[in-house]
DNA sequence: CACACATGTAAATGTTTGTTTACTTAGTCG
DNA sequence: CGACTAAGTAAACAAACATTTACATGTGTG
């Protein structure tokens, strides 16, 4: 508290924690944009602007990081359908789907869970995740947690994931290009359809 | 009783186009179950029970075989959706998601799909492969063409994806193991409300 | 200031990759 | 039969890969 300290990045040229999310962040984009197979460390370091040594450094190795990366989806995803509700879900789901805040997207992190290094530890973290959402769809419907409703909501949530594959991956015109207006009412129509009050 | 009947493999010992169709068959399985990147062309060839370089021979390169595997799984999709009615999309949805023929499994094709090399080419198939059936399926609402019906098509056909990735890849309980009968209920609550008579 | 350690880098490691080359063998036909 | 060609193979190739090693340097602390 003697020297006054500038509170956004200080940009200090070393830093390990900073250097660490960095090569999380890059790496985050190149795991949902090509794979993991198609995404070579060195592609990460270049992106991060940092020497490849770094990466075994900070994740151990190549595989490491791609799970550090699954974490953060993983948290991602279950704090945006944590204690939701069934009114909630149709428009949550149109406005992440269509808008993306740069950071954080919701779109992204679900793009990211259907990557996988071929390890099997990380296809059990994957499904794990998807479970859990797909349980918690089920409790905002407020029914008997019954295979059936299960059953339902993996179907919505088959749906948001078709949808931004289409959109991001694929992009596919017109469900691309559409906006959140586009897409809430068909979205409603189809949750409304699957888990009816 | 000495007789020794190898019955097994009636395989004539060389044979262009049948060497050439099982590559593009087994070329097929590893592309879908472990992506482009992850699979090797020693991977295809020992699965083949052939030498690697009959990949280049027949195929040109890895990227030539798996645009042939994309081209199979284009006329199989497509002999799926042609001339298809509105009646008959949860019909046939329900079965081809939940029941596998062996060979020529829709819902391998559709895996298929979300396949890519990178390549730039290869996108724009997969584009227009899936514009094309989200046409079929908007034709077969029988409704004019609108941007808006074309949406709710794609929508449908975003259900099918995310139901099959979930299914196949994840291996999601319940829904991977849901047969046809459990399908066919909510896949006709879904194409109803997005695609009304 | 000077030392020690955390942070970062360059280069080399041994595999694995897709592809090409040179060679062998099976099948066909005059 | 005997050779000619199509079909298949083994080995070699350079490039790309993830990871390790040895070294350099910035930064906080005594």
């Amino acid at each position: 508290m003697s020297s006054e300290q500038v509170v956004q990045t200080p940009r200090r040229r070393r830093n390990a924690a900073e250097t660490r999310q960095l090569l999380l962040h890059v790496a985050r984009i190149r795991f949902i944009r090509d794979g993991y197979a198609a995404t070579t460390v060195r592609d990460i370091a270049d992106d991060a602007g940092v020497n490849v040594a770094l990466i075994n450094r900070y994740f151990t190795s190549k595989e490491g990081l791609f799970e550090a990366c699954l974490g953060m989806a993983a948290s991602d995803i279950n704090r945006n359908v944590d204690n939701i509700t069934l009114d909630q879900i149709t428009a949550r789901m149109a406005n992440k789907i269509a808008t993306g805040t740069d950071e954080g997207r919701l779109q992204d992190s679900l793009m990211m869970l259907l990557r996988t290094s071929g390890e099997e530890r990380v296809n059990v973290m994957r499904r794990e995740i998807l479970h859990a959402v797909s349980e918690k769809l089920a409790a905002a419907a407020g029914r008997p947690a019954d295979e059936e409703t299960l059953l339902r909501a993996q179907i919505v949530l088959a749906t948001a994931i078709g949808i931004t594959l289409l959109r991001t991956s694929l992009r596919l015109a017109p469900i691309a290009a559409a906006d959140e207006l586009d897409l809430v009412g068909p979205l409603t129509d189809v949750v409304n359809a699957l888990l009816p009050h």
